[in-house]
DNA sequence: CAGTTACG
DNA sequence: GTCC
């Protein structure tokens, strides 16, 4: 694993985590999931996703990984990025911009995530800030190329993680969700918030 | 039979 | 083909 700058910093108590939660379900009734496909093969995800924010992130067949201004679905802009997730951000990033994308992922009790970098974004040195709601799930972060060694700990609801500076380029993924580990979501499951500066600042 | 991971 |  990359050394350093790559932490869990910060956690949201039952409260937060609900509060976050009553936000992301507005933005879900006007963006609803969508289940992404790889760029070559057209194959699914097992992760569904959304955006809030000016961009989000999708891919599919034709288009490959980007982000774009609106759902790919209907067509509109992503919902406006709340003030509690700008919050967060402000408070951990420790980076001097406004997150442009925060991408909203679902997992299922059997959906993972293959290890992967987070490339798609032209300010990589803006770090990468994750929360944590419903189920726990096993992370896994490597170093800067694949097939390095890779450690694995526990993501729980409520955590704020950060994938920054050495490590923000660093492999990374979701090896398994432990279904029944949360309460929180009703009918289990895992949502995972990743908030990103994808351009850089102007100025 | 489950896990398979390295790398185009 | 293996996943923001």
């Amino acid at each position: 694993m990359v050394d350093g700058c790559q932490h869990l910093v910060g956690f949201l108590d039952r409260h937060g985590q609900e509060e976050l939660l009553s936000e992301l379900r507005d933005i879900i009734e006007k963006a609803p999931f969508f289940r992404p496909t790889m760029p070559r093969s057209g194959r699914p995800f097992s992760v569904e996703m959304t955006n809030c924010g000016d961009l989000g992130w999708v891919s599919d067949k034709a288009g490959g990984y980007r982000y774009q201004r609106n759902h790919p679905v209907t067509g509109l802009a992503w919902p406006k990025m709340p003030n509690d997730l700008l919050r967060i951000w402000r408070e951990v990033a420790n980076w001097p911009g406004e997150p442009e994308a925060c991408l909203i992922n679902f997992y299922s009790s059997s959906a993972k995530m293959g290890s992967h970098v987070d490339s798609d974004e032209a300010e990589p040195a803006a770090p990468v800030v994750s929360i944590s709601l419903g189920d726990e799930a096993v992370f896994h972060v490597g170093g800067l190329k694949r097939g390095g060694a890779k450690t694995r700990f526990r993501l729980k609801s409520g955590d704020v993680f950060v994938l920054g500076g050495a490590s923000r380029l660093a492999y990374h993924g979701i090896d398994r969700v432990i279904a029944g580990s949360s309460d929180l979501l009703v009918g289990g499951g895992r949502l995972n918030l990743t908030m990103r500066r994808v351009t850089p600042l102007e100025y």
